[in-house]
DNA sequence: GAGCACTGC
């Protein structure tokens, strides 16, 4: 601790801090800031007026941040140091510094609009402009206002970023630390590879063959690639002439990786061997592997991209940004000097990627974070004038309160309902936070909460697929209820109440191939939404997750019916002579159920002809990935309302005509709808639905 | 009949 380099710098750091409200401090990686910064606003008097709040976008950051920190100031955690994350509050009345997610911090500032127990508030790694960090800056800057004379923030982020924070912060003083990263030299291709895979193998090779030891570190964009250029490497490391050079050992590191195969890359390499990591940018931030000196940087990253016009989310190869691939390089540099072999050209680096990454809130869907703002109450709260450091554009905010509107969150007038209102106080997306509320409405609250905590949880229920396990997949699931029928939020439905029935058997989820840690998330979220529903209902609610059932409910009607109200911006309507989908929503799309769907045809092969979807995502092709059955007469309704939207009124209606007000929803070309062979008019498809709708009826 | 990068309340 006694040579971290911005301990030089503690002078001009706390005479800034004094002078003005807000800093932000440029900290290249090993400089200290994340632990050293609040124990220098400690130790100056910061902490007798308040708390000093660190935010950090990770979990297991905040959790280890804090501990070290307790540790050099010779105090128990969750005494004068402590942390909070979801789950586990770690603080105490004595705690004067305290780390904490940002997403912790936004909700706190729920129930606390002026955050007012905080002197001083630290947003650490804000260049990673997650969509929680760039919530909370556009916060900070109306709270620095309010609260000019008692409250501090300081920013941290990276060199190529500073300049523009500053500028969104009145231009308030940059201060830079140096890290202490050792020296890596940047090499760089001729040109692009035809094939990025087979370059990097070629490059990982070399490098085996000509350099001196350490690791080699990988950067592939996902599972797949990193499957295949593992197995080519381990091919042909093993060609290679015995004692012509090192032993090797191939570590393949990403997400879907249980656990026990992740921690594999921190146990030290056997004596004379090197270590090939392929991963994907899961290593970039998340996770450090020591030992690396080489760093093979294929210059991409799979991206998940929201599209406001469609309502579809899609994943796509896209090009790393300058952050990004510094990032990288400087994961060679934390042992000694490296190398990393940059497979681009220079020319490329410098004229065509971007500086920063694009943030995550101009490639999500806005309408959880439009929520909350709204029901954050802010006395000049007006969407679209919420100043942002890179503002969504309006097509994105325009999306969000239509979604909000159809699922009653907000009136036409698109002030915030006081069903909303309840929605906000639950940690889900919208859409859920609806489904609970109809649900408690229709007495299957009980089966409603464990479905929304098992989606919430739903990518960490299965182990990463991969070439030998897949068969003993495909046994194990049989043993797996199947949804009756009805559809994937049933089924995950039944999987978890029969796990309740084993009173949270441990091997029953082994036996049935589900991830123990999943499960166990699932449980916990399930029982923070229990509490919250019991505390807004004010009374005792039947929670248990194998609830009483009524009288003829074995087709699920109400929890279906549930869904469709809290989904009703994501129903689609089978088309007539197949099986394929078409979405209800304002910019229709063809689609298909994913086909790991448990979701099941009738006896003329058909499937039902309106279903409610949690996700449409494009990946070869648009699909929707977790459907349920729902019926006609539920989704008439809905669509009704569809027909009434206006947007102008929903963006505020008048404030839009303003002349030259920013962001106009007014102004934005309306778009047609256009899906190849397929007319396409919405009110003449609602039309006909409805005719269809009648003449059911009629004939019954 | 396809397969999803990474976080978080």
């Amino acid at each position: 601790m006694a040579n971290l380099p911005i301990l030089q710098f503690e002078e001009q750091i706390v005479e800034t801090v004094d002078r003005n409200p807000v800093v932000v401090i440029i900290g290249e990686t090993g400089s200290g800031k994340s632990t050293q910064l609040s124990q220098i606003l400690h130790r100056r008097g910061y902490t007798k007026s308040g708390i000093i709040g660190v935010t950090q976008p990770r979990r297991v950051a905040a959790v280890s941040v804090a501990r070290r920190v307790a540790q050099e100031l010779g105090v128990h955690l969750g005494d004068e140091v402590g942390y909070a994350i979801r789950f586990e509050d770690r603080t105490s009345e004595r705690t004067h510094i305290k780390y904490l997610t940002d997403g912790v911090l936004l909700r706190e500032s729920l129930s606390n609009p002026e955050l007012s127990q905080y002197s001083v508030i630290i947003l650490d790694e804000a260049h990673e402009r997650s969509l929680n960090t760039d919530i909370l800056l556009g916060l900070m800057k109306r709270l620095v206002r309010m609260r000019a004379s008692n409250l501090k923030v300081l920013i941290t982020s990276a060199t190529l970023d500073g300049e523009k924070v500053s500028n969104f912060f009145s231009n308030c003083p940059i201060l830079s630390v140096p890290g202490k990263l050792y020296p890596v030299e940047i090499l760089y291709s001729n040109e692009r590879p035809t094939s990025y895979l087979e370059a990097s193998l070629k490059t990982a090779l070399d490098i085996h063959i000509r350099e001196p030891e350490g690791d080699v570190l990988i950067f592939m964009t996902g599972q797949d690639d990193i499957e295949k250029l593992v197995s080519k490497l381990e091919d042909r490391v093993q060609s290679l002439e015995e004692g012509s050079c090192l032993d090797a050992i191939i570590l393949p590191l990403h997400g879907s990786l249980p656990p026990e195969m992740q921690v594999r890359v921190f146990s030290p390499p056997p004596p004379n061997c090197r270590r090939f990591i392929v991963a994907t940018n899961i290593a970039e931030t998340s996770l450090t592997v020591d030992g690396v000196v080489y760093v093979i940087d294929s210059g991409y990253v799979k991206q998940r991209q929201y599209n406001p016009s469609t309502g579809m989310y899609s994943l796509d190869v896209v090009q790393i940004s300058k952050v990004q691939a510094n990032q990288r390089a400087g994961r060679a540099g934390r042992t000694r000097p490296g190398k990393c072999y940059r497979l681009y050209p220079s020319i490329l680096y410098n004229d065509d990627f971007l500086d920063v990454t694009v943030p995550e809130i101009q490639r999500s869907s806005l309408a959880g974070s439009v929520l909350y703002l709204k029901s954050l109450d802010l006395s000049d709260m007006d969407i679209l004038k919420f100043e942002f450091l890179d503002p969504p554009s309006s097509e994105s905010l325009e999306d969000a309160l239509k979604q909000l509107y159809l699922i009653d969150a907000i009136d036409e007038n698109g002030m915030i309902t006081s069903i909303g209102r309840v929605m906000a106080e639950l940690p889900l997306e919208p859409s859920l936070s609806r489904t609970l509320m109809e649900a408690n409405e229709c007495g299957c609250l009980f089966q409603a909460l464990t479905v929304a905590a098992m989606l919430s949880a739903e990518t960490m229920l299965l182990p990463g697929r991969s070439k030998s396990t897949e068969k003993k997949r495909k046994h194990t699931h049989l043993d797996l209820p199947d949804g009756s029928g009805w559809g994937d939020h049933i089924q995950l439905l039944q999987i978890f109440e029969e796990w309740d029935r084993t009173n949270y058997d441990i091997g029953w989820c082994k036996d049935h191939n589900l991830q123990v840690r999943g499960m166990l998330f699932v449980k916990d979220v399930r029982k923070q939404l229990s509490q919250i529903m019991q505390k807004i209902a004010k009374g005792s609610l039947d929670v248990r997750a194998n609830g009483r059932w009524k009288e003829g409910e074995q087709d699920y009607r109400n929890l279906r019916k549930a869904l469709c109200i809290g989904f009703a911006n994501q129903l689609a309507e089978r088309m007539v002579h197949h099986n394929g989908y078409r979405t209800l929503g304002f910019k229709p799309q063809v689609v298909q159920v994913h086909p790991s769907s448990v979701l099941k045809p009738d006896d003329e092969g058909k499937l039902p002809e309106y279903v409610v979807y949690h996700e449409l995502i494009a990946t070869s092709r648009p699909y929707l990935r977790n459907v349920c059955a729902v019926e006609i007469h539920w989704v008439m309704p809905i669509l009704n309302k569809v027909k009434k939207i206006n947007v102008n009124k929903l963006s505020g209606g008048t404030d839009l005509t303003v002349e030259g007000t920013e962001g106009k929803l007014s102004d934005l070309p309306k778009k047609e709808v256009n899906i190849a062979g397929v007319p396409d008019d919405h009110e003449s498809r609602i039309q006909a639905a409805r005719d269809r709708f009648l003449a059911r009826k009629a004939k019954k």
